[in-house]
RNA sequence: GCCCAGAUGGCGGAAUUGGUAGACGCGCUAGUUUCAGGUACUAGUACCGCAAGGUGUGGAGGUUCGAGUCCUCUUCUGGGCACCA
């Protein structure tokens, strides 16, 4: 290959940034005479350096944003900072920097390595939720939700180490110990602020209908996160009262129908009533103390061992009082959810029956499974819950489950002991934070006057900067002045709020703030009238619930102060699976980077100068942790751009992980090589630009002309649907058909020029560097960024025939071509007189023939003999 | 533990509503060119078999003329589980 003919990536991918970058080609503006499309990948936490990993995410948004404004939309694709956070706090307290200094570092070089990926991002709207004139607006909004009645103050546990004296962030507990202290967690009780998110559980649960662009399994997941169930709430009452706490106990249950088969009722270790008996009963207290010592993780609490203690009091039943159950306090029992106490029914429940066979409780079986006797029927290792009907249990007997449930619920009621309820699983937003590097929760304490807000003129409350991170805890809550002030109401000293809020909800508007910043309000209400929805959010799997539900709550929230005026913020959604790369360890076992390693014949890895040998090991999610990550840079330096954005778009569908290769970029190198010589080759053979190919081509013109307009039509399907990685395989063979159809004359020229203009259009959202410069080449009018999508003719799409597959008895036996659409009396006649056909039925009686138009037909024979 | 996904050649993967399993890329094999090595081009490449043919989509059953696709059970891998973001 000549030097002449060779792409050189590393001068005109920068090239071509700074012409759109000059021309401020993906600067958004309100344009209301086009269709208007946001594109919006979910912005990044600036935890250091980006890695060809992240890159994924934003090439695929960027795609999407480049095809859609090709399609003619008017597109905003905006860039931002999800900036405060633990990592922040961590770097302050290991490596002496403060949180915004380590912060604002990261945002400059991560932003320098995101300009390299070639992305069409409206820089301008680039925002960072760490910056005062970010929150100041989140403080604003908080307020109005306080009065909105969005807000609520109550207790909730946390992990508490009592060594570091601070609180501690689930990941920050590892096997119940905190994981720098290494002292033992307790769950502790603060009081702290919510977003009364459950207000809005049934309307977050029966949207999700609605979001037809979303991935099915995330609206499921949401769907079992918000947890709606149907049931009764009722009363035990207690043989004996708890003095100074209740006469009974009161449960929810979904099963009312099982009351009779009840064995037990178990209530949650943070129960008032376990609270009360504990501070008599020094064993039982101990018992309490082991539960709270499994902290608050769901996960941490549901594989921990069933335990139980018998607290010696008694209940009665509620439809027969004579009848008593014993009262545990068990460790898998939620004061969060329902009412914080359970009737247990072991026979159909799997986890009470497990309870009851491991203290000796009776196991009643009261629901009988269709067609079993009554007599003999009894419940093993495995809880009976399906359907059936009720027996032993007076008045329900013969019901089924659902008519039980309904009478079960109607006698409670009548008994004035209970009634039916719905319950959630879904709690509210817990957005207090012992932490510095947050959002400050705009409040003041008062001795006299109670939680006063801070005044609107007053706002923002900025973070003090004078901090030190020396001991742990929160600097807010030990700084010497931040949190003295006068109170707004009296003027008397009174105390700021120090708890700062959750990330999740500097990530549960930005997306508003992209579509219409404003300096003096939240939003500019018309630009975010014009631009909400997000018609296209991208990001990871792993957000499906609790941002995506945070950021739909959200929406609603600020739809009633009146800053939008939709309650879905994202009408389609898409998840993309992960990078993944190879991991290198060296002798001592420590982890290796990439471009450490040489890869020798025969497999054999060594660090790079020093021979010393290397293991491969797992291929896992690239992370900075494990060393597995390949920079930017390297990749732009050694191959382009546009070589790792056609390498990420390829191969593995884009919700699926993709493992970075060396070999898959170099494959990808070669694609674009293999373009450029295509182009450059043919500039002498093909005619001036503007000379169309036509209507009347021939032969191998035609032919040329019907592989473009199939390509044109395949690769906007493809892109439209999400499946970049099969319009990658359709271009490839677009261009290896390009290679081979080789014809000469005027006509081939024309339709050559056309190929050529439609494969740079077709590549322009994967690799549109090389499309600018293809585009150049071929003359193309002005920039390919602004040139329009290519439209395919059906008259060339269309197929004339089509190549059947023919099943004899169901295995295939031959192929053959037949014009499409034929009638199916003709397709028979055709397939018999086949000859290899023919010679298969030899002597058989035909018993049917199954024609699937344009596909197979299937012949059955009659089996010999018969 | 619970919820949600996934599993197809040596590798990444493709396969409209159930209708030719393996598109496309990587790798590999043989050849050509250039040249002494990384480029380009041509041909081949699921597995077994000389062939005819047979077997094949994590595993075990089932439905169907026909199953990668639907149903039941099961194994393994990944994501989430409310203070990682």
């Amino acid at each position: 290959m000549s030097d002449k003919q060779r792409y050189n990536a590393r001068e005109i991918e920068p090239k071509w940034q700074r012409v759109w970058d000059d021309a401020q080609v993906f600067r958004a503006k309100l344009d209301r005479s086009k269709p208007k499309y946001f594109v919006l990948e979910m912005f990044p936490y600036p935890s250091g350096r980006i890695h060809i990993g992240h890159g994924r995410n934003y090439v695929m948004g960027d795609v999407v944003a480049r095809f859609k404004r090709a399609q003619g939309f008017n597109v905003l694709h905006p860039m931002g900072w999800d900036a405060h956070g633990m990592p922040a706090e961590n770097a302050a307290m290991e490596q002496k920097v403060h949180p915004a200094a380590w912060t604002l570092d990261n945002i400059e070089t991560m932003k320098a390595q995101l300009k390299l990926l070639g992305l069409s991002i409206d820089w301008s709207r680039e925002l960072a939720t760490c910056d005062p004139g970010y929150y100041r607006h989140q403080q604003w909004m908080f307020l109005r939700f306080m009065e909105a009645g969005l807000v609520a103050r109550k207790e909730s546990a946390v992990n508490w180490d009592p060594i570091d004296m601070t609180v501690l962030a689930n990941e920050q507990v590892i096997d119940g110990r905190g994981w720098r202290s290494g002292a033992l967690v307790e769950k502790r009780k603060l009081t702290q602020w919510f977003f009364k998110i459950t207000d809005m559980a049934e309307d977050l649960l029966s949207r999700l209908d609605t979001l037809d662009r979303w991935p099915e399994r995330v609206r499921t997941m949401q769907r079992n996160w918000i947890g709606k169930s149907e049931g009764a709430r009722l009363k035990f009452a207690l043989t004996a009262p708890v003095p100074n706490a209740a006469e009974a106990i009161e449960v929810f249950t979904t099963r009312p129908d099982t009351l009779f088969g009840a064995s037990f009722v178990a209530i949650a270790a943070d129960h008032p009533i376990a609270q009360t008996l504990g501070g008599q009963d020094p064993k039982l207290q101990a018992f309490i103390e082991e539960c709270q010592r499994l902290g608050t993780s769901e996960a941490a609490l549901e594989t921990a061992e069933k335990l139980g203690f018998d607290t010696g009091l008694r209940v009665k039943h509620p439809f027969d009082p004579s009848w008593t159950l014993p009262v545990y306090i068990a460790n898998f029992v939620l004061m969060e959810y329902g009412t914080g106490a359970i009737f247990g029914c072991p026979a159909h429940d799997q986890r009470d029956l497990e309870f009851a066979r491991k203290y000796g409780l009776p196991v009643k079986p009261v629901v009988l499974p269709p067609g079993a006797d009554p007599n003999a029927f009894d419940i093993g290792a495995d809880a009976y819950s399906e359907d059936g009907t009720l027996f032993r249990s007076q008045f329900l007997d013969g019901l089924t489950v659902e008519n039980a449930k309904r009478a079960a619920i109607e006698k409670l009621q009548a008994l004035g002991v209970g009634q039916r309820q719905i319950t959630y699983r879904l709690r509210d937003w817990g957005i207090s934070r012992q932490r510095y590097w947050g959002c400050p929760i705009p409040v003041i304490h008062c001795e006299a006057c109670g939680v006063v807000p801070v005044p609107d003129a007053q706002l923002p409350v900025n973070l003090p900067k004078d901090i030190n991170f020396d001991r742990p805890g929160n600097p807010l809550e030990r700084h010497p002045t931040w949190k003295h002030v006068a109170c707004p109401r009296c003027g008397n000293p009174a105390r700021r709020e120090t708890d700062t809020m959750d990330t999740f909800v500097d990530s549960s508007w930005y997306f508003a703030r992209f579509a219409g910043p404003s300096e003096t309000a939240a939003v500019d209400k018309e630009a975010v009238d014009y631009w909400l929805p997000v018609d296209q959010y991208i990001g990871g799997i792993e957000h499906a619930v609790l941002h995506l539900l945070y950021a739909r709550f959200f929406t609603r929230a600020m739809h009633k102060i009146g800053l939008t005026s939709i309650d879905e913020p994202f009408a389609g959604l898409f998840t993309q699976g992960m990078i993944t790369h190879e991991t290198y360890k060296d002798l001592s076992g420590a982890f290796v980077f990439p471009e450490e390693v040489e890869r020798r014949e025969g497999g054999v890895a060594v660090k790079r100068g020093t021979n010393e040998p290397v293991t491969v090991g797992a291929i896992e999610k690239m992370s900075k942790s494990k060393k597995n990550v390949v920079p930017p840079e390297v990749v732009a330096d050694t191959f382009g751009i546009d070589a790792a954005r056609w390498f990420l778009m390829s191969d593995s569908p884009p919700e699926r992980d993709s493992e970075w290769s060396d070999a898959g970029i170099q494959g990808a190198w070669r694609f674009v090589q293999r373009v450029w010589r295509m182009v450059s080759d043919s500039l002498d053979t093909i005619p001036a630009p503007g000379t169309l190919a036509t209507q009347s081509m021939t032969g191998d013109a035609l032919a040329l002309r019907q592989l473009s307009h199939r390509t044109i039509a395949g690769v906007t399907d493809d892109l439209g649907a999400f499946r970049f990685n099969k319009a990658v395989a359709r271009l490839y063979e677009f261009l290896n058909g390009l290679e081979k159809l080789k014809g000469a004359g005027s006509d081939f020229g024309a339709a050559r020029r056309e190929a050529l203009e439609t494969l740079s259009l077709l590549i322009s959202p994967m690799t549109p560097h090389l499309a600018e410069e293809c585009w150049l080449a071929l003359g193309g009018t002005g920039l390919i960024v602004d040139a329009k999508w290519p439209e395919a003719d059906p008259d060339l799409v269309r197929q004339d025939t089509v190549t059947l597959a023919v099943q004899i008895n169901g295995k295939r036996r031959a192929e053959i071509n037949l014009a499409k659409d034929l009638a199916d009396p003709d397709v028979e006649t055709a397939v018999l007189a086949f000859e290899p056909v023919a010679k298969s039925i030899d002597g058989h009686r035909v018993k049917k023939v199954i024609i699937v138009p344009n596909r197979i037909v299937n012949v059955l024979l009659e089996p010999a003999g018969s």
